[in-house]
DNA sequence: TGAAATCCTTATCTTTTGTTAACGTTTTCA
DNA sequence: TGAAAACGTTAACAAAAGATAAGGATTTCA
């Protein structure tokens, strides 16, 4: 994939949040770069400051932690979606987990530092800033959905509903990455999976 | 405590976020309204759009589902922290959960109307745009160490962790919102206090 | 002030999850 | 291609959590 057609997949895929008119898009797209991670290389890892928010154009991603020398998968990210250690680039602290690529994975990246000349940049600068609270926004919603299901609802019903709602997870994903997703062990999502086929 | 009492205090409390000189500030204050919420009363009620965001001056409200016409508590907040149905409030959607006071509560509220306002006011909008962002931003941070929480850790850890960072909440909270907001039921936070005693 | 409601603990029993290990299959990659 | 690694399932046992109920203390509020 050429970097014309990641460009204007990005510019679509960001489309929820801001839409750039041409002269704008102009301006804007000489501060991004572009990258690609192999499989299982690492986008972020514990202790680093992460410089890059991204755009994925092809690919997927997980953001896992280590505990008690255990790798634990918090999440997930795949193409048309952004990707960082957000809480790290935004704060500027080293990073408390890793980012790593589950398949060849294509990046549309901004650098902390650009976007930083950007929100200071006389043109752009409203609408970065505009950018900037709706990804937050819209990243807070998707996170209170997930606090909610981990108060409200138990394992199986939790895996129960990403069935519902995101079945080809399964197809693309190994299973015990989603167990940890869900909050369990794999052992635990293997039976669990048992025993709602039996129902 | 009085309205000028309340707006210095509000004042402050958004200072790590943004702040206002005085001809801003002027600017800024009429778009503001107060309330005082008895204990019990509803900010926030399943199924209505919320229409303010929220600064809280004085006292303590909590977040909870109904899930099979048990209430469970997912969150809290107290004075000098923002309170609001942040989905409902942003997506002008139907709110899915309630907020309720715990105790007599004073807050100081921006209607999404007056926010609008603002967002267009030709001097305040890329202020505002700014503080939307860092707030957004902020409880992204603050979303990710929770979630964090729910995957890496044990009840049985989650709980000494609040018992470390947040001991006082111990003696102002009845301790089964406490145990929803852990992720167990009250008898199982019960056993959970008893067992981290003996140890 | 006194009845009702709220709250925490404890006990009992059931269900679920964690832990560890073993096994067979599939995938990976040198 | 072939050995090693990765992966999902199952079993067995231990630990933890859920559900329900009961009892006693505290708080609420009419």
């Amino acid at each position: 994939m050429n970097k014309e057609v990641q460009l204007e997949a990005f510019r679509k895929g960001i489309a929820q949040f801001v839409t750039f008119n041409d002269s704008e898009w102009e301006i804007f797209t000489p501060y991004v770069s572009f990258s690609i991670l192999s499989k299982k290389e690492h986008f972020a890892v514990e202790g680093k400051v992460c410089d890059y928010m991204c755009f994925i154009t092809r690919g997927a991603v997980r953001y896992y932690h280590i505990k008690d020398g255990q790798e634990i998968t918090g999440y997930f990210s795949f193409e048309n979606e952004l990707m960082s250690a957000y809480k790290s680039f935004l704060k500027r602290t080293p990073n408390t987990n890793y980012i790593q690529a589950l398949e060849e994975t294509s990046l549309v990246m901004i650098s902390h530092q650009n976007l930083q000349q950007m929100l200071n940049h006389p043109i752009l600068a409203l609408k970065m800033e505009r950018f900037g609270r709706l990804i937050a926004e819209y990243y807070i919603c998707c996170y209170e959905d997930r606090v909610t299901a981990f108060i409200t609802q138990s394992p199986e019903e939790r895996y129960i509903s990403l069935e519902k709602t995101a079945k080809d997870i399964f197809q693309r994903i190994p299973q015990h990455f989603i167990a940890n997703f869900l909050g369990v062990t794999p052992v635990s999502l293997s039976r669990i999976r048992k025993r709602t086929l039996l129902q």
